[in-house]
DNA sequence: ACCTGAACACCGTTCAAGT
DNA sequence: ACCTGAACACCGTTCAAGT
């Protein structure tokens, strides 16, 4: 038979724009390359001559993804423009709920990784920051410097809200955990469970991190000697 | 045949003291159900009479690994307290290197993880602490609050360092990271990447994240009106 | 140069049977 | 009550062949 020439040719581009929006609709479990091949009306065994291995895509994935936030924009003053650029990326994480768990599965960082860490140290460099305390200020963001802490779950199934009886069971056991839920409103969300980890709280935390950071540098912190 | 009367039975706590020991020298993705009963001397399914799936496997290995940690010893006051049982859970996890990846992954928290929280939440509530700060205190500590933050890395086959090329237009290309990265003698490692998660790291970032919360404490925070 | 087909070495898990 | 064996529906990936 010959190619169907209604067909489009299958490309590096195609493949990763396809398995973006397969992760979008179906989750990243669903992401499998005989699945996206499938969905691309061609054989497994295709994708290989685009995409090297299954790590390969992922790594094509995040980069794909990333792209989507642009360069970074300078505001009033570092702080500003370190918040600003943080909750881009965490827009960006919540229209793609599978890129986190890919950027956290990535042994090696991509080249736009490392461009978007480049950016944001920039700031703090230009900022008179040294590059000590600067080194110790990225770990102290640490996986928030991608807009995304421990609580932001991608779970495609989250799981049934608990019965009234296991809700008395539980705040029981575990009374500290009730109350301080309880407060929330939402009783039935763990600390470290999905659900709560709402534009309040991560700006809470990042402003509590941020004004550390300020402290830190306005009193001039300096290395330990050793 | 009859049954080998020197095999030992097997049991629920015989299947789950041989997968943490299989995962700590093997590493998680090693544990496959099939590996583990090879490893017990049993047929794969034999483990299906002492644990449900593979899920609850991990979730009776993260419980059988936290259980090394023991009750929360009070200290002199809330920081110390809290700062030491963290630092406790660190060394737990870097005992058992793959326990960060399964309470990652745990899709509901155990018994056993919501018991730690447990002991936390009470430590910021018996000093005082209103629900509503306990609540977001707890949102900023975030995994840290499990002694692990998002550089430590289980990766079982660590990537191999870049040549002098490759460094050279690593640099040109990431000149802040670079830069950032020289000072702490590891330019071969990037910001999120392994290795540079030391014990100083992390002390620094708890330190700034406790002074935070110190401030917000003393400061009398309240929750905004809305 | 690009795609195909069959095969290999793995998974987790079901079902029906053995002791 | 506990373990077995064969089977099912999946994986990622190799190799040799087609067009």
């Amino acid at each position: 038979m010959p190619p169907d020439p209604a067909r489009e040719r299958l490309s590096r581009e195609r493949v990763l724009t396809a398995a973006v929006a397969f992760a979008d609709t179906h989750g990243l479990d669903a992401v499998s390359m005989r699945r996206l091949a499938a969905d691309l009306d061609v054989v497994p065994m295709a994708l290989y001559k685009h995409v090297s291995d299954k790590e390969a895509l992922l790594d094509g994935m995040a980069d794909l993804a990333l792209a989507e936030l642009g360069p970074l924009v300078d505001q009033d003053d570092w702080r500003a423009t370190v918040r600003a650029r943080i909750l881009a990326a965490r827009e960006l994480l919540l229209r793609h709920r599978w890129l986190r768990r890919v950027l956290e599965t990535r042994p090696r960082q991509t080249p736009t990784m490392l461009a978007y860490l480049d950016s944001l140290i920039a700031v703090f460099r230009r900022s008179g920051f040294s590059d000590a305390l600067t080194h110790h200020v990225m770990h102290a963001l640490g996986s928030r410097a991608w807009g995304f802490t421990q609580e932001l779950f991608d779970d495609p199934n989250p799981a049934p809200p608990p019965s009234p009886e296991q809700l008395i069971q539980l705040s029981q056991a575990f009374p500290h955990v009730a109350a301080m839920a309880g407060v929330a409103g939402h009783v039935d969300e763990s600390v470290v469970g999905r659900g709560c980890d709402d534009q309040f709280e991560f700006e809470f935390a990042l402003d509590l991190i941020l004004d550390g950071i300020a402290e830190r540098q306005s009193a001039g912190w300096e290395p330990p000697v050793r």
